[in-house]
This record gives C-alpha cells, sequence and structure tokens, in this order.
DNA sequence: GGCAGTTTGGAACGATTGGTCAAACCGAGG
DNA sequence: CCTCGGTTTGACCAATCGTTCCAAACTGCC
C-alpha cells in the first residue's frame, strides 16, 4: 500500500549502526549516510529528524541487535560462570578477526560523545549498567551454584569485570596485540578463581 | 626581531591540546583552534601546515609534557612498586575531579583515529608501548627489591596493568563513577601482590 | 481512472568547513 | 632612510556540512 514505507527500517538502521561504527559521529556525513542506507536525504530526515536523531536511533538498534541479543543468548545457552568467561573470549575472538576495527558502538560513543552530550552521557551510562547488572547477576547465580566462590565480592568483581570489558573493547580497536588480549582473558579466568 | 616569532610555540601547542582534549580531532575545527590558540589562520597554517599537522604536533606535545613528564616524575620520586600504585591513584583522582572529563588524550585518540588512520595508528602503538614498558619496568625492579613477588609473569602483569589504565581512563571520562574507580586500585593492588 | 498519501531524487539553502594568499608590517643591516 | 626577509593579518576560496523543500513518480483504494 502507499501508505507504507518501502525500506525495512530495521535494515536502514543496521546500515546506519555499520556507518557510524566505523568512523564515529561527527566523522560520518549525511552524504555517507545516504549512501550506506540507501534512502535518499528527504526520507532520511523524514523518518529520524536529523542526523543526531537517527544517530540515537541507530544507537538503540545497536543495543538490541547486538547487546541485548548478545547477552540473552548467553543467559539461555550457559551455564552462570561459563557465560561470564563466553562473553569476554567471544568478545576477543570477533574483535581480532574484524579487519575494521570496530570495536563496539557503545565505547566508541562513550568517548566521542558522553563527555559533553548530557543526554548521549545518560544513555551511555544505561547501557553500561545493563552490561555491569549483566555480569553481577552472574556471578551471583554462579555463586550459587557454587562455581565460583562464594566469599568473592559480587558486587565490585563486577565492576572490575566490567573495566575489563571496556579496556579489551579499546584495546582491539586501536592497539590489537593478541598477548594483551590473552592477559585480559586470564585475568577474567584469574577473578572467577 | 621580525624574523622571530611573537609567540611561543609550545604555548601555542598547550592551547592546541586543550581544544582537540576536550573534542576530539574531528570535532573541534579551525575557527575554535585560532581562538584557543590566539594565533590566526595564516600563522597557524605557516607553522603547523594543516590541522592534521597542528594535531600531530599537539600530541607530541601532550605527550612530553604530560606523560613521559609524569612518568620521570614517578621513576625519581617513587620506589618502583608505588611508582605503579602512585600512577593509577593519581590519575584516577585527577580524572575525577576535572570536572571536564577529557580522559586523556592519547587514549581518547587511540579510539577515535588509530583504527583507520595508519600513521596515527603507529604513534598510539609506540606511545601506549611505552606506558607498557614502564609498567614492566617497575614491576621487574620491584622484584628485585623484593616488593613485588618474584614468581609474577611480569610481562603479562605489564600487559594487564595497561589494560586497566586504558578502562580507567575511558570509564573516568565516560562512566565516571567512584565505586568502579575503587575497583580497578583495589584490583591493581591484587596484582601487585 | 481519478484520488490521496508516500516515497523519491535532486536542487537549493545558509553556514561552516579546511585551506590560501597578497598586502601590511617590522626591525636589523647597508 | 631604505631595502630585505621574515611574520602577521584578515579577506577570501571552493568544497562540504547539515538541512529544507518541492515537483514528479508511484501505488493501492474508491
Amino acid at each position: 500500500m502507499p501508505w507504507e514505507k518501502k525500506y525495512d527500517e530495521s535494515d536502514v538502521l543496521d546500515r546506519a549502526v555499520g556507518a557510524f561504527w566505523e568512523h564515529g559521529f561527527e566523522a560520518t556525513s549525511i552524504s555517507t549516510l545516504v549512501k550506506a542506507t540507501g534512502l535518499n536525504r528527504g526520507s532520511l530526515y523524514a523518518a529520524f529528524g536529523d542526523k543526531r536523531g537517527l544517530f540515537l536511533r541507530a544507537l538503540d538498534h545497536y543495543d538490541l541487535t547486538r547487546k541485548q541479543h548478545f547477552l540473552n543468548a548467553l543467559l539461555a545457552d550457559q551455564a552462570p560462570r561459563e557465560a561470564i568467561r563466553a562473553l569476554f573470549r567471544s568478545v576477543a575472538e570477533g574483535s581480532l578477526e574484524d579487519k575494521d576495527r570496530r570495536g563496539c558502538l557503545l565505547v566508541n560513543t562513550a568517548l566521542e560523545l558522553a563527555p559533553y552530550d548530557p543526554e548521549i552521557e545518560r544513555i551511555v551510562a544505561d547501557r553500561l549498567g545493563e552490561v555491569e547488572a549483566f555480569l553481577l547477576d552472574r556471578l551471583q547465580a554462579a555463586q550459587t551454584a557454587g562455581t565460583v566462590r562464594p566469599d568473592l565480592d559480587a558486587e565490585n568483581a563486577a565492576r572490575l569485570l566490567l573495566s575489563l570489558f571496556i579496556g579489551l573493547r579499546v584495546i582491539t580497536r586501536s592497539y590489537p596485540r593478541a598477548k594483551v588480549v590473552d592477559a585480559i582473558l586470564d585475568q577474567v579466568d584469574a577473578i572467577l578463581g
């Protein structure tokens, strides 16, 4: 029907994510986004308002289709302790394989925009908080299951794992050396005991 | 004399560093740099070639006046084990105090430009390598002095500390929460034993 | 086959981008 | 006192930025 959009919004957002992911917000122009998404300027602005609006939607889409989707899969398929190990291992592996070295859109955005854009700061804080909450939940579940020692301060360990996770994603984007990645993975195991 | 520059290049670079530090390379325009440095466009281009040239010089200046200067001070004033602890503690403290949340210009640049700018990638890798080398050197000195247990794998620990350091600088720029910072500082102590 | 609503592509907007240049300027040496 | 070789200056450049707008093409309904 003529009053239904011709394009699939999810596809468009996927492509927008791809563009922003590689070069960040500032260095990605509207022309680039037009080429990447396949939509023309008019439709892009009609659908998303402006560049920033598109970015926010893309960030949200990234979170849903990548981060959330991935964490949920770990929740469903893995024992709690293994979920944490698998999280780090597959991120490490995938990052070193990615020849474009895109890292994590969320972390990239955190560093580029969060310090001087309050709304994005809030979004980034929420999303990172979710990762921290995931880690805490899995740690506690592992303690209940007896696969992580019960005297470990789970809250502190979750914060530390979050830091290591962020470090991992920065390193693999900017300073990708297998031995550094291995050191991080070993440390995750050490924390889990 | 008319053939001597009126301005102090070091001052100019200091101000350029300040501008790039806050908003990154892409989001800092020439106009902003003109205002920040006090020089006008012509002089800026005569002295540094182009925006990128100025950025590279500013990055170098940052490294010399901030990073190197700081590491040398730690080398001179502190025992090896304490040098590492002091590095993390003062970075943590300074970062949480900085209301502009600038983080570390080197780490910010690593994430913004290194993945798709080979020359900057090389510079970033060299500079981060220096930090890693500093950590390794201090770890080994501490082992010789008997303040770090001798069976610790110093090379691996240096890589891990570098990751924690980067994580710390990202966190304080984008997700500044004291408890997360404390978790990192505790972990540094745990690694040092 | 007209009607209504969408999508489309591109022309055009003013603002700003990174970058250039020729003239004004200046103090030492002749 | 005038020339020389550098610096300083701000006007100026084309290109691109994000954004707006609109006329034409399209398409399922009556």
